[in-house]
DNA sequence: TTGTGTTTTACGACCTCC
DNA sequence: GGAGGTCGTAAAACACAA
């Protein structure tokens, strides 16, 4: 994530957003690609959804699509630009609408982007936009799919759901974050639950810290669907 | 209503692979 | 060197108990 294409630096502008970006000093976190799962060498096989159990989280209520039919048209210098709120995220979007016709209103967008020479990418008035709860769930469908997203298809998913590109990325790298936590989550539980009724060994059972120290060659984010979903 | 904890976007730093 | 990975983190959005 050196260098970023100015279409994914939301339209190549750079914003005076300023953040206090101080931390306290990295101590060497990374873990070797067998515990993270980085660099999978066998690519997750492609499910199909219906064979996968959603966790309750992910399971999106019966959705309405006609609510997504004000398709905005964003007003404005924003033509190079990918960041664009086609959606309106849970009414959220203080954007006054100019048009008649939801779906091809238009939007007046407020001083998203204050720019200066500083690189910062974040927005003044919306430090991040709130996906639609249709973009999270196709998202979360092709995540379903395949853990890591190709090129193609990040192309693909851009397009439809009116995200850039890093937009996609990000949010797989965001979601697969989220899912090492809930195994983390669950690996403590089960070591403490072993700890305070410790029980026999079952053979031919391995447990989640079996399959993660022995088993490296494997995709260790692939567990999770079996375990969460 | 408000305080607090959790989740969700987005990013920088650093790393590996090609 | 670029693309894309993880990790940690900021801050908005959200959930929920008091």
């Amino acid at each position: 994530m050196k260098t970023e294409s100015a279409e994914d630096k939301q339209g190549g502008l750079t914003c005076a957003w300023r953040f206090d970006f101080s931390r306290s000093s990295r101590e060497s976190p990374y873990l070797s690609n067998e515990d993270t799962g980085m660099y999978p060498s066998s690519p997750a096989i492609r499910q199909t959804a219906q064979t996968l159990s959603l966790n309750s989280q992910y399971i999106p209520p019966p959705y309405d699509f006609t609510s997504y039919h004000h398709h905005l048209t964003g007003v404005g210098d924003f033509s190079a630009s990918t960041w664009n709120p086609l959606y309106t995220p849970r009414e959220e979007y203080p954007y006054s609408f100019q048009g008649s016709s939801p779906n091809t209103a238009q939007v007046s967008f407020p001083s998203i982007f204050l720019c200066d020479s500083g690189g910062k990418t974040r927005t003044k008035d919306k430090y991040r936009v709130v996906y639609t709860d249709h973009q999270r769930m196709e998202l979360e469908k092709e995540f379903q799919f395949n853990r890591y997203i190709t090129m193609r298809r990040k192309s693909e998913l851009s397009m439809a759901l009116s995200l850039s590109e890093r937009q996609v990325k990000i949010w797989f790298q965001n979601r697969r974050a989220k899912e090492r936590k809930i195994n983390r989550k669950k690996l403590q539980h089960s070591q403490q639950a072993s700890t305070t009724t410790p029980t026999p060994p079952v053979l031919g059972a391995p447990s989640d810290a079996h399959n993660a120290t022995t088993s490296p060659s494997r995709n260790v984010l692939s567990d999770t669907i079996s375990e969460e979903y």
